[in-house]
DNA sequence: CTGCAAAATGAAAAATTCATAAAAGGTTGG
DNA sequence: CCAACCTTTTATGAATTTTTCATTTTGCAG
């Protein structure tokens, strides 16, 4: 058991996960905004803290930013969409995990204690840090997902933050066929509606951007699309 | 697209939505109280179930708990703005999520959406987000369901989403026969109207792909066909 | 062996899918 | 406020896929 700092700006959400986490033996305790979490860190050491993005007077970038200025507390953040967990790499806030609304107590429960935990052995100096380095290298091609950068032979490639988002999610995915269902609902976020024709149109800037790497995004037809680490040409 | 059923006392507010949601594909069920809910429930399967708390005759707590007893569907329960969310210990009822009116009818969707995805993963016993790995392997043929592949002795084969389909349900299904009218409802859908023959067709043209190991794929005169793990001239 | 029904085959018509191009809508930073 | 850029939608055509159907072949019962 442990304390948690909630952080949202919609009281429904704060007492519904505050009712159901105390009812198991947590500790929690809430704030509207990012201006109040960071007074109240600045008052009780809490255990971890819950911060929403989008909040009046102090989001929750600022927020954690401040927050990790005057302590070491491990941070989860809610996103609403992918535009905004695309924000969480851009920032480089070094955020301990994410999860996205609408979310399950229980999920988000059994997710703070993976980052509790990860932290208190971190802070007896057992477990590496918190960021963790996520590369990947498909031949000359290179992605850096904490660095957010892709390289093709050593050159660097610049790229919409969309676009990185649908390959990094399509590279952590490797191997896996996706519905442009699927794509839309991680990338774009769940509550995006739009057309899966959208999907098309990133996957061929993407590819452009690729050059002779595109071949590693197939498309599967009826399907989506998947990013296969090794070339076809390459196996026969 | 999947099958809600909405229950909420105000036939205005159950309009509205199922308006909407019908509009956009979904197959929408309404219900006055919570004791239609319950009956509608024991009639039909539905993939969601939308609860209003405050209804007459038989509240949503209760109607969560009764259909909870029976079936295992995911549950979103509607609570006005005001009303005592202390109520909402209904995550110890085993509630999804929650959403609070008034609401958005896009922002319902999109949360009904998520719910009924992550119950249905977790009905097949993955981590909600990530894919199971499904991999046969018959000799050298080799077929992956979930990075949509097919291998005969490490060459990878070209199939069209029909094939693909035909092909996995024949695997799931294995040393089972299957009738073609089965075949047309699980890889067509049931509300194909299409002739028993395009089966053949397809079958043909799946054994053509699978080359020598089209023996897999076994007719059986007058009711269908049958994918054979086991290639009877190995038995023999 | 024969006849019949079921299944396989081949091929053409119909339907769908996706890449591409281009326009329309939004955002952001100066 | 404008301009540049990013995102999304829409339109189109080529290529692929699906379906249907006529014909041939096969398997089986009598």
């Amino acid at each position: 058991m442990f304390s948690i700092l909630f952080v949202d700006d919609e009281q429904a959400i704060r007492e519904g996960f505050a009712e159901y986490a105390q009812f198991l033996g947590y500790e929690v305790t809430q704030a509207a905004d990012g201006m109040e979490a960071v007074e109240r860190c600045r008052k009780q050491d809490f255990d971890v803290v819950i911060l929403d993005i989008m909040m009046p007077r102090m989001d929750g970038f600022t927020a954690c930013k401040e927050i990790r200025r005057e302590k070491d507390i491990p941070i989860l953040m809610l996103s609403a969409r992918g535009e905004e967990y695309d924000k969480l790499h851009g920032f480089d806030l070094g955020i301990d995990d994410y999860v996205t609304k609408p979310f399950s107590p229980r999920e988000l429960l059994a997710r703070l204690n993976v980052i509790v935990n990860r932290h208190k052995a971190a802070a007896q100096g057992n477990a590496p840090g918190a960021t963790k380095n996520e590369v990947y290298r498909f031949g000359g091609l290179v992605i850096d997902m904490s660095a957010r950068t892709v390289e093709t032979d050593g050159r660097r490639l610049e790229m919409t933050p969309k676009e990185y988002e649908l390959l990094f999610h399509l590279v952590r995915n490797h191997n896996i066929a996706l519905s442009r269902e699927k794509l839309l609902s991680a990338v774009w976020g769940y509550d995006f509606f739009g057309e899966d024709a959208t999907v098309n149109t990133h996957i061929k800037m993407l590819r452009a951007h690729l050059g002779i790497y595109e071949r590693h995004i197939v498309t599967i037809r009826g399907v989506g699309y998947r990013f296969d680490p090794v070339l076809e040409e390459a196996i026969q």
